[in-house]
DNA sequence: CAGTTCGGACGCTCAAATTG
DNA sequence: AATTTGAGCGTCCGAACTGA
Protein backbone atom coordinates (compact mmCIF):
# COMPACT_ATOMS: atom_id res chain seq x y z
CA UNK A 1 0.00 0.00 0.00
CA UNK A 2 1.40 3.24 -0.71
CA UNK A 3 0.25 6.51 0.92
CA UNK A 4 1.66 10.02 -0.32
CA UNK A 5 1.46 12.20 2.51
CA UNK A 6 0.76 16.42 1.02
CA UNK A 7 3.34 18.74 2.61
CA UNK A 8 1.84 20.90 5.31
CA UNK A 9 0.74 24.50 4.74
CA UNK A 10 1.22 28.21 5.38
CA UNK A 11 -1.04 29.84 7.39
CA UNK A 12 -3.64 32.82 6.76
CA UNK A 13 -2.19 36.20 5.98
CA UNK A 14 -3.86 37.33 9.33
CA UNK A 15 -2.13 34.72 11.76
CA UNK A 16 1.50 36.68 12.25
CA UNK A 17 4.67 34.93 11.32
CA UNK A 18 8.19 35.89 11.59
CA UNK A 19 8.30 36.42 8.14
CA UNK A 20 11.70 37.54 8.88
CA UNK A 21 12.99 34.79 10.72
CA UNK A 22 12.53 32.12 7.24
CA UNK A 23 15.57 30.30 6.63
CA UNK A 24 17.63 30.91 3.71
CA UNK A 25 20.90 29.25 2.51
CA UNK A 26 23.14 31.55 2.83
CA UNK A 27 26.56 30.54 0.83
CA UNK A 28 29.70 32.59 1.31
CA UNK A 29 29.16 34.17 -2.16
CA UNK A 30 26.21 35.76 -0.53
CA UNK A 31 27.26 36.52 2.27
CA UNK A 32 28.37 40.31 3.25
CA UNK A 33 32.13 41.12 2.12
CA UNK A 34 33.87 42.22 5.08
CA UNK A 35 35.82 45.11 3.49
CA UNK A 36 38.48 47.27 5.44
CA UNK A 37 37.34 50.37 6.08
CA UNK A 38 39.12 53.43 6.94
CA UNK A 39 36.22 55.19 9.10
CA UNK A 40 34.05 52.77 11.30
CA UNK A 41 30.75 54.08 11.48
CA UNK A 42 30.24 54.92 15.49
CA UNK A 43 26.90 54.00 16.59
CA UNK A 44 25.06 54.29 19.59
CA UNK A 45 24.11 51.19 21.55
CA UNK A 46 20.60 51.92 22.38
CA UNK A 47 18.92 54.73 19.67
CA UNK A 48 15.65 56.32 21.33
CA UNK A 49 12.51 55.14 20.10
CA UNK A 50 11.93 57.84 17.70
CA UNK A 51 15.04 57.80 15.95
CA UNK A 52 14.68 54.32 15.51
CA UNK A 53 11.65 54.98 13.96
CA UNK A 54 13.12 57.23 11.57
CA UNK A 55 16.00 55.25 11.10
CA UNK A 56 18.06 58.42 12.08
CA UNK A 57 20.95 59.05 13.88
CA UNK A 58 20.94 59.00 17.50
CA UNK A 59 23.04 59.64 20.82
CA UNK A 60 23.28 58.66 24.62
CA UNK A 61 21.35 61.87 25.78
CA UNK A 62 17.61 61.46 26.90
CA UNK A 63 16.93 63.60 24.63
CA UNK A 64 18.62 63.01 21.97
CA UNK A 65 19.47 65.92 20.08
CA UNK A 66 17.49 65.05 17.21
CA UNK A 67 14.33 64.78 19.34
CA UNK A 68 15.38 68.17 21.19
CA UNK A 69 15.78 69.65 17.72
CA UNK A 70 12.53 68.35 16.81
CA UNK A 71 10.73 69.71 20.27
CA UNK A 72 9.61 65.76 21.03
CA UNK A 73 11.92 65.58 24.17
CA UNK A 74 9.08 64.35 26.01
CA UNK A 75 8.57 61.10 23.91
CA UNK A 76 12.30 60.25 23.78
CA UNK A 77 13.13 57.21 26.10
CA UNK A 78 15.16 53.80 24.92
CA UNK A 79 13.51 51.35 22.83
CA UNK A 80 12.78 47.93 23.92
CA UNK A 81 15.33 45.25 22.87
CA UNK A 82 14.70 41.78 22.16
CA UNK A 83 16.62 39.16 23.85
CA UNK A 84 18.87 37.21 21.73
CA UNK A 85 17.43 33.10 21.55
CA UNK A 86 19.36 30.79 23.63
CA UNK A 87 19.65 26.97 22.44
CA UNK A 88 19.75 28.02 18.81
CA UNK A 89 22.05 25.53 16.85
CA UNK A 90 24.36 26.96 13.85
CA UNK A 91 25.79 24.77 11.45
CA UNK A 92 29.31 23.51 10.86
CA UNK A 93 31.95 26.58 11.04
CA UNK A 94 34.51 26.23 8.71
CA UNK A 95 37.99 24.99 9.70
CA UNK A 96 40.56 27.36 10.34
CA UNK A 97 43.26 27.48 8.24
CA UNK A 98 46.66 26.50 9.17
CA UNK A 99 49.26 29.18 8.78
CA UNK A 100 51.05 27.07 5.85
CA UNK A 101 48.18 26.56 4.07
CA UNK A 102 48.40 27.36 -0.04
CA UNK A 103 47.06 29.83 -1.85
CA UNK A 104 45.50 26.87 -4.08
CA UNK A 105 43.71 25.16 -0.92
CA UNK A 106 42.67 28.20 -0.34
CA UNK A 107 41.08 28.70 -3.53
CA UNK A 108 39.79 25.32 -3.57
CA UNK A 109 38.05 25.98 0.05
CA UNK A 110 36.31 28.91 -0.95
CA UNK A 111 34.66 27.13 -3.88
CA UNK A 112 33.46 24.47 -1.72
CA UNK A 113 32.01 27.19 0.57
CA UNK A 114 30.19 28.47 -2.05
CA UNK A 115 27.73 25.29 -2.64
CA UNK A 116 24.88 24.17 -0.40
CA UNK A 117 25.81 21.16 2.12
CA UNK A 118 23.24 18.38 2.78
CA UNK A 119 22.64 16.00 5.18
CA UNK A 120 24.48 13.13 3.46
CA UNK A 121 27.66 15.51 2.94
CA UNK A 122 27.93 16.99 6.43
CA UNK A 123 26.31 14.40 8.66
CA UNK A 124 27.33 11.20 10.38
CA UNK A 125 25.12 9.09 12.02
CA UNK A 126 25.94 8.70 15.85
CA UNK A 127 27.94 5.29 17.08
CA UNK A 128 26.17 4.98 20.24
CA UNK A 129 22.33 5.49 18.61
CA UNK A 130 23.17 2.81 16.16
CA UNK A 131 24.09 0.10 19.11
CA UNK A 132 20.90 1.14 20.84
CA UNK A 133 18.99 0.39 17.93
CA UNK A 134 20.96 -2.65 16.20
CA UNK A 135 19.96 -3.97 20.36
CA UNK A 136 16.73 -3.57 20.21
CA UNK A 137 15.47 -3.36 16.73
CA UNK A 138 16.26 -4.61 13.54
CA UNK A 139 18.61 -2.84 11.26
CA UNK A 140 16.49 -0.47 9.46
CA UNK A 141 17.11 0.10 5.63
CA UNK A 142 19.21 3.14 4.46
CA UNK A 143 16.91 6.11 3.70
CA UNK A 144 17.17 7.06 0.18
CA UNK A 145 17.08 11.01 0.32
CA UNK A 146 15.96 11.82 -2.93
CA UNK A 147 16.34 15.83 -4.19
CA UNK A 148 12.87 16.14 -5.72
CA UNK A 149 12.53 19.95 -5.97
CA UNK A 150 10.25 19.90 -8.98
CA UNK A 151 7.35 18.81 -6.65
CA UNK A 152 7.95 21.38 -3.87
CA UNK A 153 8.10 24.25 -6.91
CA UNK A 154 4.60 23.80 -7.42
CA UNK A 155 2.17 25.86 -5.13
CA UNK A 156 -0.43 23.31 -3.59
CA UNK A 157 -3.36 24.54 -2.14
CA UNK A 158 -5.79 23.14 0.40
CA UNK A 159 -8.83 24.24 2.57
CA UNK A 160 -9.29 24.35 5.96
CA UNK A 161 -12.63 25.76 7.27
CA UNK A 162 -13.73 27.37 4.71
CA UNK A 163 -9.92 29.33 4.05
CA UNK A 164 -7.73 28.33 1.29
CA UNK A 165 -3.79 27.77 2.34
CA UNK A 166 -1.17 27.75 0.03
CA UNK A 167 1.73 26.02 0.55
CA UNK A 168 4.90 27.87 0.24
CA UNK A 169 7.98 26.27 -1.76
CA UNK A 170 10.92 27.16 -0.06
CA UNK A 171 13.52 29.22 -2.25
CA UNK A 172 16.50 27.72 -2.43
CA UNK A 173 16.03 24.99 -0.60
CA UNK A 174 16.51 20.96 -1.14
CA UNK A 175 13.59 18.78 -1.10
CA UNK A 176 13.43 15.36 -0.76
CA UNK A 177 11.74 12.62 0.18
CA UNK A 178 11.96 9.80 3.01
CA UNK A 179 10.61 6.41 1.76
CA UNK A 180 9.66 4.33 5.04
CA UNK A 181 8.35 1.11 4.82
CA UNK A 182 6.43 -0.31 7.84
CA UNK A 183 5.25 -3.47 8.06
CA UNK A 184 3.46 -3.66 4.56
CA UNK A 185 2.67 -0.05 4.91
CA UNK A 186 5.43 1.95 2.91
CA UNK A 187 5.26 6.31 3.50
CA UNK A 188 6.51 8.50 0.90
CA UNK A 189 6.67 11.71 2.99
CA UNK A 190 7.70 14.77 1.18
CA UNK A 191 9.92 16.84 3.30
CA UNK A 192 11.70 19.89 3.01
CA UNK A 193 15.63 19.92 3.77
CA UNK A 194 17.49 21.50 4.73
CA UNK A 195 20.69 23.03 5.19
CA UNK A 196 22.49 23.38 8.27
CA UNK A 197 20.96 26.93 8.30
CA UNK A 198 17.17 25.11 8.38
CA UNK A 199 18.35 22.88 10.89
CA UNK A 200 19.11 25.75 13.00
CA UNK A 201 15.63 26.95 12.58
CA UNK A 202 14.10 23.34 13.34
CA UNK A 203 15.90 22.62 16.13
CA UNK A 204 16.04 25.68 17.61
CA UNK A 205 14.99 24.42 21.02
CA UNK A 206 16.52 20.96 21.14
CA UNK A 207 17.62 19.64 24.25
CA UNK A 208 20.44 16.78 24.95
CA UNK A 209 18.74 13.60 24.43
CA UNK A 210 19.23 9.89 25.52
CA UNK A 211 20.79 7.47 23.47
CA UNK A 212 17.09 5.90 23.48
CA UNK A 213 13.98 5.95 21.41
CA UNK A 214 11.72 5.79 24.15
CA UNK A 215 13.21 8.42 26.42
CA UNK A 216 13.55 10.87 23.92
CA UNK A 217 12.89 14.44 25.13
CA UNK A 218 10.25 16.79 22.94
CA UNK A 219 12.84 18.85 20.99
CA UNK A 220 10.32 20.83 19.44
CA UNK A 221 6.99 21.40 18.69
CA UNK A 222 4.94 23.12 15.01
CA UNK A 223 1.88 24.05 14.92
CA UNK A 224 -0.41 25.89 12.35
CA UNK A 225 -3.94 25.61 11.93
CA UNK A 226 -3.68 23.02 9.56
CA UNK A 227 -0.88 20.81 11.17
CA UNK A 228 0.90 20.19 14.31
CA UNK A 229 4.16 18.40 14.66
CA UNK A 230 7.03 17.70 16.97
CA UNK A 231 10.28 16.61 16.35
CA UNK A 232 12.35 14.37 18.61
CA UNK A 233 15.86 15.01 18.47
CA UNK A 234 18.62 13.17 18.10
CA UNK A 235 19.73 9.94 19.15
CA UNK A 236 16.58 8.26 18.03
CA UNK A 237 16.74 9.22 14.24
CA UNK A 238 18.40 7.08 12.53
CA UNK A 239 15.51 4.97 11.98
CA UNK A 240 11.57 5.25 11.43
CA UNK A 241 10.23 3.80 14.80
CA UNK A 242 7.29 1.35 14.55
CA UNK A 243 3.76 3.49 15.14
CA UNK A 244 3.12 1.71 18.43
CA UNK A 245 6.64 2.84 19.76
CA UNK A 246 5.86 6.29 18.79
CA UNK A 247 2.45 5.90 20.45
CA UNK A 248 4.36 5.49 23.44
CA UNK A 249 6.37 8.11 23.27
CA UNK A 250 4.01 10.38 22.85
CA UNK A 251 2.29 9.07 26.08
CA UNK A 252 5.03 9.37 27.92
CA UNK A 253 5.12 13.19 27.21
CA UNK A 254 2.45 13.63 29.06
CA UNK A 255 0.34 15.13 26.83
CA UNK A 256 -2.60 17.52 27.12
CA UNK A 257 -5.93 16.85 25.83
CA UNK A 258 -6.17 19.54 23.10
CA UNK A 259 -8.74 22.40 23.68
CA UNK A 260 -10.96 21.77 21.13
CA UNK A 261 -13.13 24.71 22.24
CA UNK A 262 -10.02 27.10 21.47
CA UNK A 263 -9.99 25.84 18.00
CA UNK A 264 -13.54 27.64 17.47
CA UNK A 265 -12.24 30.95 18.80
CA UNK A 266 -8.60 31.27 16.65
CA UNK A 267 -9.05 34.92 16.88
CA UNK A 268 -9.21 34.55 20.89
CA UNK A 269 -5.67 32.54 20.47
CA UNK A 270 -2.43 34.27 21.72
CA UNK A 271 -0.51 32.14 18.69
CA UNK A 272 2.92 33.52 20.58
CA UNK A 273 2.30 32.28 23.58
CA UNK A 274 1.13 29.02 22.86
CA UNK A 275 2.43 25.68 22.36
CA UNK A 276 -0.07 23.25 20.50
CA UNK A 277 -0.04 19.86 21.34
CA UNK A 278 -1.12 16.52 19.48
CA UNK A 279 -4.19 14.69 21.03
CA UNK A 280 -2.96 11.08 23.03
CA UNK A 281 -5.92 9.02 20.76
CA UNK A 282 -4.88 11.53 17.03
CA UNK A 283 -3.53 8.80 14.84
CA UNK A 284 -0.32 9.89 13.38
CA UNK A 285 -0.58 11.43 9.66
CA UNK A 286 3.19 10.76 9.30
CA UNK A 287 7.03 11.09 10.43
CA UNK A 288 10.01 12.23 8.42
CA UNK A 289 13.19 10.72 9.74
CA UNK A 290 16.57 12.47 9.37
CA UNK A 291 20.07 12.15 10.90
CA UNK A 292 19.03 14.88 13.12
CA UNK A 293 15.55 14.55 13.90
CA UNK A 294 12.43 12.29 14.20
CA UNK A 295 9.40 14.48 12.76
CA UNK A 296 5.72 13.14 13.95
CA UNK A 297 2.87 15.30 12.01
CA UNK A 298 -0.38 15.12 13.43
CA UNK A 299 -4.08 15.96 11.88
CA UNK A 300 -5.05 19.58 12.36
CA UNK A 301 -7.49 20.26 14.80
CA UNK A 302 -4.80 19.62 17.37
CA UNK A 303 -5.20 23.13 19.12
CA UNK A 304 -4.05 23.13 22.43
CA UNK A 305 -3.40 25.43 25.44
CA UNK A 306 -0.22 26.50 26.84
CA UNK A 307 2.16 23.09 27.96
CA UNK A 308 5.44 24.81 29.15
CA UNK A 309 4.74 23.28 32.79
CA UNK A 310 4.59 20.10 31.01
CA UNK A 311 8.36 20.51 30.66
CA UNK A 312 9.76 22.16 33.58
CA UNK A 313 10.86 18.70 34.72
CA UNK A 314 13.27 18.26 31.85
CA UNK A 315 15.93 20.47 32.65
CA UNK A 316 17.32 20.91 29.27
CA UNK A 317 13.95 22.22 27.90
CA UNK A 318 14.53 25.88 26.91
CA UNK A 319 11.02 26.74 26.02
CA UNK A 320 10.97 28.89 23.12
CA UNK A 321 8.80 31.07 20.88
CA UNK A 322 5.97 28.79 18.80
CA UNK A 323 7.70 29.36 14.80
CA UNK A 324 4.88 29.06 12.60
CA UNK A 325 6.15 28.05 9.56
CA UNK A 326 5.72 25.65 6.67
CA UNK A 327 6.82 22.18 8.46
CA UNK A 328 7.03 18.40 6.55
C1' DC B 1 13.93 73.24 1.49
C1' DA B 2 13.04 70.99 5.72
C1' DG B 3 11.06 66.99 7.30
C1' DT B 4 9.73 62.06 6.54
C1' DT B 5 10.16 57.41 4.89
C1' DC B 6 12.58 53.30 4.30
C1' DG B 7 15.81 49.84 1.80
C1' DG B 8 19.71 48.02 2.93
C1' DA B 9 24.72 48.67 4.25
C1' DC B 10 27.15 48.46 8.13
C1' DG B 11 28.26 47.55 13.20
C1' DC B 12 27.87 45.21 17.64
C1' DT B 13 27.05 41.38 20.52
C1' DC B 14 27.52 37.05 22.23
C1' DA B 15 26.29 31.93 22.05
C1' DA B 16 27.84 28.17 19.32
C1' DA B 17 31.61 25.98 17.40
C1' DT B 18 36.29 25.09 17.44
C1' DT B 19 40.88 24.73 19.16
C1' DG B 20 44.60 23.47 22.08
C1' DA C 1 39.04 27.27 29.14
C1' DA C 2 40.19 30.28 25.59
C1' DT C 3 39.50 31.72 21.15
C1' DT C 4 37.12 32.21 16.89
C1' DT C 5 33.11 32.39 14.13
C1' DG C 6 29.14 34.16 12.26
C1' DA C 7 24.17 35.02 12.69
C1' DG C 8 20.75 37.82 15.08
C1' DC C 9 19.57 42.10 15.82
C1' DG C 10 20.48 46.74 15.96
C1' DT C 11 21.78 51.55 14.00
C1' DC C 12 21.56 54.90 10.63
C1' DC C 13 23.23 56.45 5.65
C1' DG C 14 21.43 58.35 1.86
C1' DA C 15 18.12 58.46 -1.82
C1' DA C 16 13.44 59.24 -2.76
C1' DC C 17 9.41 61.27 -1.42
C1' DT C 18 6.16 64.81 0.68
C1' DG C 19 4.25 69.05 1.66
C1' DA C 20 4.39 73.78 3.06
Amino acid sequence: MQKNIQPLYTLPSQVPIAAADMPTIITSSTKRSKKVKESKRRQVKNACINCQKACKKCDEGRACQRCIKLGIESTCVDSPRKERLRGVKRGPYKKRQPKNVTNAANQLQSNDQDKPFYFDQDFKWLDNTQIVNQQQYQQPQPFKYEQNSQQFNQIQYTTYQGQQYESQPQQESACFSTDLTIGNDSYTTPYYSSSPIDQQFYQQSSVNSTPSPLTNSVADHYASPVSSSFSISPASSNMPLPQDVLQSMIAINDLIPADMDALTKQEDLDFDGMMMMPLLDTPILNWSTTPTSNTFNFAAPNLAQPVYHQYQQQEDYIPQPTQYIPFC
